[in-house]
DNA sequence: CGTTACTTTTAGCCATGGCAAAATTTTAAC
DNA sequence: GTTAAAATTTTGCCATGGCTAAAAGTAACG
């Protein structure tokens, strides 16, 4: 009952609806409590607007809301929001494995696909890539029902010194920075070695793969790392 | 000046503008005027919603216009048009070839898809495809500088009886009946011979790579066939 | 020609999703 | 507690792209 619901709803929600859920839930899994304005900032729209579009995700029974609190996802909302969050990241990986997208290309190519891909074509991309768990970020692809791994990793600004990591994730979306990135081989899955931190939030040296870099600490802090096994 | 001019106006281009100068452009290129009901119709609009598009897309440098007269694509236009068939026909191709979807499914896809392909996949798809030249329903794919080929082949309701004639088009949207007519091998490319026809319109009988069927004289019309060699 | 039938446009409305400016509520500081 | 600052919502506006109903233009026939 709760699915057919959901399934009709979902039917009709526009792109700037799933936009807005996308939005709420990613806020939302950075642990800060999602307010209109926070939502604001992140979607590039006014306030005034958000408030408007929150109160409408509210009425259609997808988000919990009450004036001047915090906007939370209900199971129906986060539904749709996984879903489309899925779209995105199986789109990411699609265009870059399939298609030779480079992994700053993939993220707005796949952030207007997102919107107006059907469940075949979700399907013949999920056959075609078998089933992945991640996307070309180290994302990780929520499942067709809705579940998502944890987040793994701690940042790079954070590891032991001389210690050998994996790099499992790059939270960065920025096209120039992850160039930039790539450049260096800061890629999922590269040997990432912290030689030496700089004082006063300084540039980190660091090995990647062997080679020595330097990295600016802020980049750093975007960047999710393992022990390397 | 009219190439940088027309860049501009094309990135303020909705969907919506992109779907009326395609239905524009095909409309036209089936030989009888465009009129704003039959734009209408064919879009499933009212005649009024038309009217207003086409004066928009007037005061854009879209088509030529003018109150009570037939639409004509100007050269801007008509750029506009064919890139959003390109889109769509290289999509279809792309769909079916790579990602397995049948010829029935590729058409709704592509529909929505065709509006927020950037430049950087299309020339991707491009180049996985080999830079083709024919969709899955044998319509031919504008060229990237915007040519097309002409239209080739008659309707198999023309034929001569007992020639062996090649496939070549089929010009059928609905999902169902490219089923139907996927089912009885009617695909470009297939060998097809007019065996007999029933008087009154009615069906034809037909081989198809050998194997004896019965033919809707409407949908007859709808395939486009040349002689087989 | 004039009248009628048909097509096309205009006028006025609706919903969506933006915005800025004004009003309100919450929070924080004293 | 009171009050000032900050955050949030309300109000009223705009553009887009639909719609229906009414008005106007075109065409065809007697």
């Amino acid at each position: 009952m709760a699915k057919s619901n959901a399934a009709l709803i979902k039917s009709r929600l526009s792109a700037a609806h799933e936009d807005y859920l996308k939005a709420i839930y990613i806020l939302g899994a950075q642990g800060a409590p999602v307010t209109n304005s926070a939502l604001a900032e992140f979607l590039g729209v006014s306030p005034a607007s958000a408030t408007n579009m929150v109160k409408k995700l509210d009425e259609l029974g997808l988000v919990e809301y009450e004036k001047y609190r915090e906007i939370l996802l209900n199971d129906s909302g986060r539904r749709v929001a996984l879903e489309v969050l899925r779209h995105h990241r199986l789109l990411e990986l699609y265009l870059h494995e399939q298609l030779n997208l480079t992994w700053d290309q993939v993220h707005d190519e796949a952030e207007r696909l997102e919107h107006v891909m059907s469940d075949v074509l979700e399907d013949a991309i999920t056959a075609a890539l078998g089933d992945p768990t991640h996307d070309p970020h180290g994302d990780p692809i929520p499942t067709k029902d809705g579940r998502i791994a944890p987040v793994e990793g701690m940042p790079l600004s954070q590891a032991e010194p001389r210690q050998a990591y994996r790099l499992v994730r790059v939270l960065v979306q920025d096209a120039k920075r992850l160039t930039y990135l790539g450049s260096m081989g800061l890629y999922p899955n590269a040997t990432v070695i912290l030689s030496k931190r700089s004082p006063f939030d300084g540039p980190l040296l660091i090995e990647v793969n062997d080679e020595p870099q330097a990295l600016d600490y802020r980049l750093a802090r975007q960047i999710l790392v393992a022990p390397a096994a």
